[in-house]
DNA sequence: GATAATAGTTATACCGCATAACTATTTAAG
DNA sequence: CTTAAATAGTTATGCGGTATAACTATTATC
């Protein structure tokens, strides 16, 4: 005889470490879109301009290898923060492949703006953590990275 | 005079600690879900499999909503993993509209296997973490996701 | 000078996820 | 009791993120 299940566990997801941090990763990445969209950015897009005002004239194939995307999609993000003249292409002399990723002043302002953002948004969502603790895991998490 | 930019740095990005968050959920990831592919699963059908073996009778409905995904995209789940012999659809008596999802011996089996496989792929990704850091980050993640 | 490699672009496809609409069945209201 | 509303499962569809292939223009290599 089949009975209805009144009261659903999930003991044996809860073992797995990677639940929670993708959970806990989820909220961040909502609370992040959700500020930016204010600002009419993308996390791709904010990242983006955040790397091309910290390193104007960057070529895309560079930033594409920077930010771990395919050049391709990445012309629609040049497209969109070029379209809102927030950067720019500029002809590189040594290269006519290529363009130099510009930043415009309105582009610095806005990239300035969005980090903030993003600060206050991670702020909320980490703010029951000691800070200690963010600082012992920000490395710890990055050796998970690269290696 | 526009030069190229020979080496690329990503400060401004660094300062927020969801992007260490999202790396190493993306390492950890990538981690298992090579793992689960090697036993025929995806991550979003070994979650699914894990709770019907943990919560034998349990609705479709039910299962959707504590895995948080949409009732309509948890179908085409169910129907692989009935397909592969590992659960199956018993007909509720008390309810003929629902499903009462029901692991076989052979689902069982495989929830263990990978449940395990699992967990070496995330002890391989966080071996170098002390594990008191883990189990102190794990209730501090879990708050974050719960409020 | 021919060949290979690189930069940017376009088109396309797949996946994860969300919404709407539908059928069948059950529950709630009048 | 009958009708309306809610629920369970399903199908179709669209959107966003991501990956691949193919293409043109240009540069580097042999």
């Amino acid at each position: 005889m089949i009975e209805p299940v009144e009261q659903i566990t999930d003991k044996s997801l809860r073992r797995h470490f990677g639940y929670s941090l993708k959970r806990a990763y989820a909220r961040v990445h909502t609370a992040i879109t959700e500020e930016l969209n204010q600002l009419g950015l993308k996390v791709i897009s904010y990242s983006a301009l955040s790397m091309i005002v910290e390193n104007p004239g960057l070529k895309q194939s560079q930033l594409a290898e920077a930010l771990m995307i395919e050049r391709s999609n990445l012309v629609v993000i040049i497209d969109d923060l070029e379209n809102k003249n927030l950067i720019y292409r500029a002809q590189l002399p040594s290269d006519r492949r290529a363009y130099a990723l510009i930043p415009t002043d309105e582009g610095k302002a806005l990239a300035v703006r969005a980090g903030d953002a993003v600060a206050d948004a991670e702020a909320a969502v980490f703010g029951h953590f000691d800070p200690a603790l963010i600082e012992q895991l920000r490395p710890a998490f990055d050796r998970i990275w690269s290696r």
